[in-house]
DNA sequence: ATGACCCGCTCAGCGGGA
């Protein structure tokens, strides 16, 4: 089984390139972030075609998170109960939720779509809200773990965290900004400590998974490492092969990010039964 | 080559991204 995650950065203008890409590359299963959508609005006839249903929480225009299986679905959970909200309180004064994260099964493996809050600057409400959504996330993962031993799982999405200094270009370019800073990386390591080991780093696959549009970034190698898949043990224990996609960074209209892809030893019954086109 | 921001929303400028 075949599985990867992409910010794809609006799945609107990029429907395309996303379809092309799941066929192109044999992937079965593929978690988005950043789909900036709603489920009216999202383009579900060009991966129908495909042979994917999709799975998606997306509230407006902003974030919005989706899985597309060609595998089915079961147990699809919109959000996590540790997860806070952000913005103008609503009349019972709690915080809206935001459309961040997508938790399916498939195949038997958890897989979570995360679209992790940016943070924008150290000195910005966003950033206590980001520490906030991961100390949530670790918390919740924790209690899933203590009740889910055996079952594969994978948080896998757009962590907005450079957990090491080489992860990006210029570490003196990200001095006093987010993405670096240690309590983001804490928050990080929080997730490793419950249980979670970066599937693709510890298979030797190196370079950024994000390229800013601006000043030449991507001709220029400028980029930064912040989409990660961390397993579980019994997940980490199906992984045969991991790669970033870099190539999905050229061309016509990419989104900023590119695909990370992780090959499981898993047989799936729909594999065998698979018509092939070809 | 991979090339000098792009998205959605609303229509010119803005919030957000990182």
């Amino acid at each position: 089984m075949r599985v990867a995650t992409w910010n794809v950065n609006s799945i609107r203008t990029r429907v395309g390139r996303v379809v092309d890409w799941l066929g192109r590359e044999d992937v079965d299963v593929l978690a988005m972030q950043e789909i900036k959508c709603t489920e009216a609005q999202f383009p579900f006839d060009a991966f129908a075609e495909a042979g994917y249903e999709v799975e998606l929480h997306g509230l407006n225009q902003w974030n919005g998170v989706a899985f597309a299986s060609r595998l089915g679905f079961e147990d699809v959970t919109v959000g996590f109960d540790r997860a806070p909200g952000f913005g103008k309180a609503l009349d019972d004064g709690s915080l809206p939720k935001e459309a961040r994260a997508l938790g399916v099964t498939v195949a038997g493996v958890r897989l979570w779509s995360l679209y992790v809050p940016n943070g924008r600057e150290l000195d910005n409400p966003h950033y206590p809200y980001k520490l906030e959504w991961l100390a949530g996330l670790a918390a919740d993962t924790r209690d899933w773990l203590a009740e889910h031993p055996d079952t594969p799982l994978a948080l896998m999405g757009d962590f907005n965290i450079a957990p090491f200094d080489h992860d990006v270009w210029d570490i003196g370019v990200f001095a006093g900004k987010t993405h670096v800073s240690q309590p983001e990386r804490d928050a990080f390591a929080a997730l490793e400590a419950a249980g979670l080991v970066d599937v693709v780093r510890k298979r030797g696959v190196e370079g950024y998974t994000y390229w800013d549009y601006q000043q030449l970034r991507f001709p220029r190698n400028e980029g930064m490492r912040i989409d990660f898949i961390l397993g579980s043990k019994p997940f980490d224990d199906l992984v045969l092969e991991a790669r970033i996609d870099r190539n999905e960074r050229k061309g016509d209209a990419p989104s900023d990010h590119v695909p990370v892809v992780v090959d499981l030893d898993l047989e799936t019954e729909d594999e065998d039964d698979r018509p092939m086109f070809l």
